[in-house]
DNA sequence: CCTGCTACCTGATGGC
DNA sequence: TGCCATCAGGTAGCAG
């Protein structure tokens, strides 16, 4: 549930579910999920504990508790699930092939919110406060947030050298942006990922700022239609391959121009854009 | 401070 | 079929 489309889906979604509810009891199935905090630690901060919250910030799920928070990050893959109580998880969870696989559950005064990274890339983790956090503490500007205007992406443009891709990668400056959605947003604004940042000109910076919100926007939209559904482990989103205009399309010919897409390396990832129409 | 590289894991896919 | 290589939506940690 990697970028921030999908985190934001997943908090609008659960917020009505979990807002308000009491953690009874925190089961750590998969010591890693946790890692490197114990699972007596998080187990500690967060039994007895009402959620107050549930928010996001850049990729973190955050549930603001009576004393301190919970964040759940989800790396590549990781997801949640809904589970009716704490018999019915018991029932389904971590029985080899035929069951569900979960890594961490908060068993609630109603219903069981799981944690699901068979990769176990995901974390989940607890803090007495947001800054205790380095993850969190560490990101920049929330790419939804109301303050991610044409002017502020254009200042942190100009403080940096590395090329337009590796930028938008970076969580500490815009929190948000991944792969998939860095590759498009350049895309759409015309410009070519390989670019250094600082080398915008004030117009090229405004396109830029413009192509991220609306195509965070419309992933945000595809996201919600439908809802993530907790309680089917087999759920993704759907229909996300259909907005995407350039990602994933190597060789095959760019929408707008008809130029085979290219892919690159950057930083150890793929990037894919057009060399005739992103300059 | 900044940048670049590796490690961390598991599963899906495609070539032979 | 099986085996192997490669790829995957992310970030922390470490070296230079």
């Amino acid at each position: 549930m990697p970028e921030l489309p999908e985190v934001e889906a997943v908090v609008r979604t659960l917020r009505p579910i979990v807002q308000g509810r009491r953690i009874r009891r925190v089961h750590v199935f998969h010591l890693i999920a946790t890692k490197p905090q114990t699972p007596t630690r998080v187990a500690r901060q967060a039994k007895g504990s009402r959620i107050r919250i549930v928010d996001r910030k850049g990729k973190y799920l955050l549930l603001i508790l009576d004393s301190g928070l919970l964040t759940m990050h989800f790396r590549l893959d990781g997801q949640l699930l809904w589970f009716s109580d704490f018999k019915e998880l018991m029932e389904r969870a971590n029985h080899g092939k035929s069951g569900v696989h979960v890594d961490v559950a908060l068993e609630l005064d109603k219903g069981v919110l799981g944690f699901a990274d068979r990769r176990h890339f995901g974390r989940v983790h607890t803090w007495k406060s947001a800054d205790d956090c380095p993850g969190l503490s560490a990101l920049g500007i929330d790419a939804l947030s109301r303050d991610f205007t044409s002017r502020r992406l254009t200042g942190l443009l100009s403080a940096s050298k590395r090329p337009l891709k590796d930028f938008l990668l970076d969580q500490s400056r815009v929190a948000g942006i991944g792969n998939i959605y860095s590759c498009e947003s350049l895309w759409h604004a015309h410009l070519d990922p390989r670019r250094s940042a600082n080398s915008l000109q004030p117009l090229e910076a405004r396109r830029l700022h413009k192509a991220i919100v609306s195509v965070l926007a419309r992933a945000l939209e595809c996201c919600l239609h439908p809802a993530p559904d907790f309680r089917n482990p087999e759920w993704w989103f759907q229909g996300l391959e259909s907005i995407l205009r350039v990602y994933s399309r190597e060789g095959k010919p760019c929408r707008r121009c008809g130029q085979p897409v290219r892919r690159v390396e950057q930083g150890g990832r793929s990037t894919y854009y057009c060399s005739r129409c992103q300059k």
